[in-house]
DNA sequence: CGCGACGTTGATTTGCCTCAACGATTGTGG
DNA sequence: CCACAATCGTTGAGGCAAATCAACGTCGCG
């Protein structure tokens, strides 16, 4: 198993969070394609571990998207400040979840969003270069990143459907739903701007 | 050239809208990956060409999603009507652009979407199973998809973005200049149910 | 030609925003 | 550890955006 090589150096037998969120970064990727140890080597190299902190931003609004992440433990969430200071979520991510501005990633534009931890997690980033060469030299990667961004698809498109469609009341009580771990860990403003409205007013949607 | 072989029975030294049609269709996937004369002959086999006439119905709501469609010209809408009656446009795809219901293509569900033909079109649909197939004998689909797939969450992202951060009227101008060619071919009243408001507001809006 | 769908306009109602105030919670520095 | 500041969630009053409903002229189509 890969995870024995990862822990030559590892003296004692405990398995840290850094081989914890390994884990979770291959499970995730296995989910959809066979990875031999040498794949998994290869990940390893090319993904970069990061221990993040609340309130640590992973891409500031008007910089250059050079990441991708994986959320292997925590939450981040994607959110967008328009001129007049009116902040929309785009997106949140827990636990396996992959996250960017991914326009500004693919065409390596300044961000149109900010990545905000919103508490003390583990994540893992690629860059852009190496997400590029990735499907060189392993292009199963292919395959995996058709799968997540048709997932990725389905699910804005969804969204898109929500939202033209349903009053707020349902919109919100769909996300209680669909997303029960979310709401736990967010704010109420923070789902508000998810669904595009005041928190005053997601409070008396609230009260039935 | 691979059109020079699937022109082997053709008498006349015309170019039938067949032959154009196939050609818009190997072009667009020539866009991202590479394919040979044999690709091309195994995409004329999978890809069943249809000629379509307006108000046709691609897909009806309800019924079960088995085909990919590609629009080689014309038009096509998808929309969803809600069990009050509301119709909501979820996409317009004219020429070259790709169009089903992909949550229930890909789940082989129930449609949420009918797709309807907004005028005389030529199509190519490619069953689910040619689909799943596809990835096999011709593994470079992964990597086509996988962009496809890529652009449209894009897409549907910066979607989200603009219904819930802009106004109606933003949505309105923006929608006409990014996509000019389709405010020709479609009724406005099509355009408000793709922006989530009655046709009555957005004639309002247009009063400017 | 006549019907039905479309686009427009206006009157009224409803959903949601804005602004302001308040207690409760969280975070921070002394 | 406490005190203070800041942010959050709630509530209410008033205003604006957008829906609803109805009426009417226009156009495309059978």
């Amino acid at each position: 198993m890969y995870l024995a090589v990862t822990k030559q150096n590892n003296l004692d037998n405990t398995v840290s969070t850094d081989d914890e969120s390994l884990i979770r970064l291959l499970a995730n990727i296995q989910k959809h394609i066979v990875l031999d140890a040498k794949d998994m080597e290869y990940l390893h190299r090319v993904f970069k571990h990061r221990t993040v902190q609340k309130k640590e931003l992973l891409l500031l609004q008007g910089r250059l998207c050079r990441k991708l992440f994986f959320v292997a433990s925590g939450s981040v969430r994607a959110f967008n400040v328009s001129d007049d200071g009116k902040e929309s979520t785009i997106m949140f991510a827990i636990d396996d979840w992959w996250i960017t501005d991914m326009y500004c990633f693919l065409n390596q534009k300044k961000a149109l969003l900010s990545l905000e931890v919103l508490e003390d997690s583990e994540v893992f980033e690629l860059s852009y270069e190496a997400f590029q060469k990735g499907f060189e030299k392993l292009p199963q990667l292919e395959r995996f990143f058709r799968i997540l961004f048709q997932n990725a698809y389905v699910r804005e498109q969804l969204r898109v459907l929500e939202t033209i469609s349903l009053t707020t009341e349902e919109r919100y009580r769909n996300f209680v739903i669909k997303y029960p771990q979310i709401v736990e860990k967010v704010t109420q403003k923070q789902i508000a701007s998810y669904l595009g409205v005041t928190p005053e007013f997601l409070s008396t949607i609230k009260k039935k």
